[in-house]
DNA sequence: CTGAAAGCGCTAACAT
DNA sequence: ATGTTAGCGCTTTCAG
């Protein structure tokens, strides 16, 4: 009940009857010390319950502190979680600790965020940009030795390592494999605003794989979304259309939620669909969900030693690393009531 | 390039020829400062790219550091990110910072988080037990003011606040529904191991609602799994038994993917569902899956607000708090298939 | 093998 | 309105 002050090296070194400095060095393996000051000190250690404080350590040494410091948009999105995960089992091995923030996919969120970060002396930082946001503060705190990287999108006004998927092929593979389904007209749900970066990339890796198949590439076949209902009704308005889309690319996981829950309440099992990033369901909705998976656990991982790298003094320039998206082919892509109409072009 | 040491208040106070105090006095608006002071130390903080050392204040000020300490079991579980970020949401309103990691359920992982936080200082701390950890050496932290939460699950060996789901109620919720649609066998399928507490307090809601039904508890058909794999076979086994189910629970969200796939692939549309915790893709599922729905960004909150208000003085007892859960009713629990068959029982 | 003194970057408590 | 001194809890440096 009562607020007693915390014990300190002092009190350890009082009741052992020995300096602060032996406790120190018993503690921190520093240096030589007889078996049994040894002993005496780790008892009292234990009776007084004293755990070092980490804060003046870390001040004393000088250098940064054990910590990195983790900026994504939002934490209830699991694809964020699964990178936060692998991050820590990465750094906590290196006896890290991480420091985390929500953006909410805001510039001025993230900043604050990241001054905190700064102020704090984390180690390392790693960020997953908030739109619109500008890196250029970080200038200074990089030069200084700070290893910074950019996770999921590549930061803005400031040259440093990123680790992204690769959004451009994946979302072209999975084009392609529509378009070698038979499909021609293939409309595009993406992320908004426009030009966030992942909604760019994926865009372009549809224009390509449309290029590369000699279809030509209709503005009125790409739309965007913020939200799941939002998805929903673009998926409605462009089924609608006079000359609708045989198939349908949803270009991330919520935009993948909104559009197979209006393609299931209409009832349309005819329409096709890729999802970009796998859903945990997928497999069991009917029907199943062709997808192109990305890997979120492999892109904190990758992040994370890229960052240890710089921190062990790599000095290398800074490096995009992509990794790689996977097509699973399940259900949707490949529509049997489709069929008929599509072997018309092929068959004869 | 150059690995410059980080401006100090010294630097700054050097800069504008005043002392270090006038420089912590201006940039903490603690007493007063004349105007023009102010302006000459504010514009050399800006031009040297200066940050307080929040770790050196934190020494100096001598309480706890601005840090909150969380522990989960996984982060790449969307449950525990969504609680994540509604404490989040809360202690940065407060000028605190998240720090975070995981245990993967594993005992021996989250003391040694435990004790990372409590060395750096936490003003608070906030868990989700993991299974088979003790919590009695969180009895001095504690008794010494540091505000200690259990989240999800109430902690072993220390009496603190607690915040969880109406685990119990819910299910009897749930399961009652079921009995109400004219089930009279209802599989159970839960967390392992066994006495895990959530688990329990589920499987005890579930025993209550039969028992208030008169119906009898069959302990064949309670089963259990750690995988969304293992509560597809899970499922199998229950539905290959001589005297089968006609309705299943499943107890948490993965149990409720296994089931969900199995009874998918099987084309088992007879057999009814009611799954603890919802999903994303619930009400697109074919049936529809009706869900006792968990509230994590509550819990999160809720927790938060506690820890806060112990910090703030609060010396009540430490109780526990429980989040309502909501029925959410939508197809899988009320099946046209099996109408006919129900109906003879009640209608003639 | 151990200890004393100094100092990390900052602020509390007194000066002035 | 500003400066000085001391000290937070720890480690570095230099002596023993």
């Amino acid at each position: 009940m009562a607020a007693n002050r915390r014990p300190t090296l002092a009190d350890v070194a009082r009741e052992v009857g020995v300096s602060a400095k032996t406790v120190s060095r018993v503690l921190n393996e520093d240096g030589p010390s007889s078996p049994e000051t040894r002993e005496r000190v780790l008892a009292a250690v234990a009776k007084l319950g004293f755990q070092p404080n980490l804060m003046a350590r870390n001040i004393r040494v000088g250098g940064p502190d054990t910590t990195v410091g983790l900026v994504v948009p939002d934490l209830g999105n699991p694809f964020f979680g699964t990178v936060a995960g692998a991050i820590e089992d990465v750094v906590r091995a290196r006896g890290l600790t991480l420091l985390m923030g929500s953006s909410a996919e805001d510039a001025d969120r993230e900043r604050a965020l990241i001054q905190t970060f700064l102020a704090r002396r984390v180690s390392m930082l790693m960020v997953v940009p908030a739109f619109g946001a500008d890196h250029s503060h970080l200038k200074a705190p990089r030069a200084a030795g700070l290893p910074v990287v950019f996770l999921d999108r590549p930061g803005v006004g400031l040259s440093a390592d990123c680790v992204v998927s690769s959004n451009r092929t994946g979302v072209h593979e999975g084009v392609s494999h529509l378009i070698a389904r038979g499909h021609r007209r293939i409309g595009f749900i993406g992320d908004l605003p426009a030009n966030l970066y992942t909604r760019r990339e994926r865009l372009a890796g549809y224009r390509s794989a449309l290029a590369e198949a000699g279809l030509p590439y209709d503005r009125a076949l790409v739309s965007g979304a913020h939200t799941q209902e939002e998805a929903a009704a673009e998926t409605t308005a462009l089924l609608a259309r006079p000359q609708p889309p045989t198939a349908l690319i949803a270009a991330n996981n919520i935009m993948a939620l909104g559009v197979v829950a209006q393609l299931t309440r209409a009832g349309r099992k005819d329409v096709a669909l890729v999802a970009f990033d796998d859903l945990p369901l997928a497999e069991v909705l009917e029907p199943a969900l062709t997808v192109v998976a990305q890997d979120p656990a492999a892109i904190g991982e990758t992040a994370a030693r890229t960052a240890l790298a710089r921190l062990d003094g790599d000095r290398t320039r800074a490096r995009t690393h992509m990794v790689p998206t996977r097509l699973v082919v399940r259900g949707s892509s490949d529509l049997p009531h489709h069929a008929g109409d599509l072997g018309r072009h092929t068959g004869g």
